[in-house]
This record gives structure tokens, C-alpha cells and sequence, in this order.
DNA sequence: CGAAACAGGACTGAAATGGTCCGATTTAGG
DNA sequence: CCTAAATCGGACCATTTCAGTCCTGTTTCG
């Protein structure tokens, strides 16, 4: 589980490159890949993605290249990751009424996937690609194992609820 | 993004089920697969593993089945999860200096993707299996594209910290 | 002792993923 | 004007992962 496609990776990879020029600049695809060790023509594909998305901008021609298209602090983490991750959010039957799954019959998960994702999409669209990208793992090491002090879903309130 | 494999699907609707159970009960395999809905020898190896970790309890023989181990209240969903998703946790490269990735140099995002992992593991292990499958969906619905607003990631704080 | 359950390894077909290749279009510079 | 270098974008392939099946044990109740 989360675990984000090679896509993905690369496309915060060149975010934060695209982050560190100057304004103005422009940084090519083949200058990128190389700086970053990634395959060229996938990252050509990847910068298209985010040109799509709206993430950056791109001008063509000999000297082209790509510059982000706002600040590193006014993209998500989910808009840089989402368009890669088309099965973007969740597990079983997103895709309701398809077959079977009639509601509470075979599948009486749906509404708790359903909510479940709509919370950790809410999570990842509150953290700025400027933060992530400063962010250290905490000291902290036994950390995932530890509680088992069950809490609410509903103690960490939706954005949107405010 | 964190799709779930169709084994912890069924994980989740098997824990669910046996948390239906009257005490001391049991459930065979044949008869959960027909009452969800889900290939019978598949479902077998879910609950073998979910026996490996913990979860559940079997007893052989001709009137054997599983039961729940402990409480839907004191199984987190990473429990219920974490056995299936052996990519658990997150994305590029967590396999650490295997190739390349000296760190900083190609890979800059080691250490905000490990801080992003933890951060999520730790979030999944707050919420039990209870909480969950009574979840229900907010009623809010544009609340994923919502927030421009970003935040810090330690604004949530994990909860070992507290 | 036989039917029915758990236990678990081996295998297969389909789908997703990462990656490559090639052609088309745009555009700065000589 | 013409070429080199860049963005576009479709087609394609190889490898792996995944869902599912099969088959052979081993246990245990009646």
C-alpha cells in the first residue's frame, strides 16, 4: 500500500529540481534525467503528465524546457503524485455498482474504504511538496509498532469539516 | 496509491465476519467464501496468513475453523493489512543503498518518502478494525479538491510522540 | 476409517509496470 | 532557410506482480 509507481517517484524528483531553479529558468528533459539518473524517455512522459495537470509549464523548440508553473508550496503532494496513480485512492470495489456488490451484501466494505480514502486523500492534499521535501523521518524508531491504543478516524478532523 | 491487494480485501471482509461471531464459535473456510463471495482457496491463504500473524485461531479436524485471536477493537487496520502489502509502506527506494541511491545524490527523497511511511503506518495503526467497518463516508463531496490551504505534517502529530 | 477441515507448495493466465523506440511538431540560432 | 534540439505522443515490449487454481499432505470428529 502506497506504495507510489516509479512514475510518481519521478515526478516529485523533478518537482524539486524544477523547485530549485531561478525564475524564470527553464530546465530540458535530457539535462534532468541525467542530473537525476532516471531513464529519459520516461521522464519526458512524466513531464508531460505534469505539463497536463497544470503543475508546469513548458515551451518548446530548441532551448525549451519545463519550469513549474507556481510555487513548490502551492503543489501537493497529491496533485504531484495523483495523476500517476490512477487507481488513485483505494482498494476493493471503488468502482461501485460494476458487478455484484450490491451494497451490504457481498461487500459491506465499501462505504469504510470509501471513507478511508476520502481521508487520507484529504491527508496528502494538506501536505505542500515544500514541506515533504524538507521533511526527515522522526527519531523516533519502534514508532509504528507501538500503539495499540486505538483512536477515533474521526479525532483527526477532515479539512474540509473546519 | 495505497490500492490494496484483493488479499487484504479479503482479510478485512473475513475479520469483519468473525467479529460476528458468538464467543467460543468458529467458521470454516468453504462457508465464509460462500457467504462473501470469494474463491474458496484463495480465502484459505488469507487466513493462513492472518493466523501467522496473529489475528486468528484455528482448530483442524472435520468441525474446525477460525475465530478472532483478540477483538475487533484491539486489531488495528495495519494489522489486518500489513500481512499482504509486503511493499508495506511506501515508494521508491526503502530498500535503501542497494543500487545507486548514495543518498542525497540521485535519491534526495530517501528521507521525506521514510517520514511520509511512518507518519501513514502510524496513522493506520490508530484505527481499529471496529472503528473501521462502522465508518461511513462524510457527507462532504468536494472535499478531496478542496484545501489549498497547506499545513504541516507534523501539525497531526504521530502517536508516539504524545 | 472416511469425510471434512486446515496447511501449504507449485503452477498458470492475465494485467500492470517500467522502459524503449520512433515519428511529428515546434523553435532558437547560424 | 535549415538544422539541431527540444517538447509531444503513440506504439510497442519485457518483466514482474497478482489473482486464482490445483494438488498433496495432515489433523480430527463421528
Amino acid at each position: 500500500m502506497l506504495k507510489l509507481s516509479k512514475k510518481s517517484e519521478y515526478a516529485l524528483m523533478a518537482l524539486q529540481s524544477l523547485g530549485n531553479l531561478a525564475a524564470g529558468e527553464r530546465i530540458a528533459v535530457p539535462m534532468l534525467a541525467e542530473q537525476r539518473g532516471i531513464p529519459k524517455d520516461l521522464l519526458a512522459k512524466v513531464m508531460q503528465q505534469l505539463k497536463r495537470a497544470g503543475l508546469v509549464h513548458s515551451s518548446q523548440g530548441v532551448s525549451g524546457g519545463y519550469a513549474l508553473a507556481r510555487p513548490l508550496t502551492a503543489i501537493t503532494f497529491l496533485d504531484a503524485v495523483g495523476p500517476f496513480e490512477e487507481a488513485l485512492g483505494l482498494a476493493p470495489c471503488v468502482d461501485r455498482n460494476s458487478e455484484g456488490c450490491d451494497r451490504a451484501d457481498c461487500c459491506s466494505l465499501h462505504d469504510p474504504m470509501e471513507a478511508l480514502n476520502r481521508w487520507l486523500m484529504a491527508q496528502l492534499s494538506t501536505l505542500s511538496l515544500a514541506e515533504f521535501v524538507a521533511a526527515r523521518p522522526p527519531v523516533v524508531h519502534g514508532c509504528v509498532k507501538a500503539p495499540r491504543q486505538p483512536t477515533s478516524m474521526e479525532r483527526r478532523p477532515l479539512p474540509c469539516e473546519a
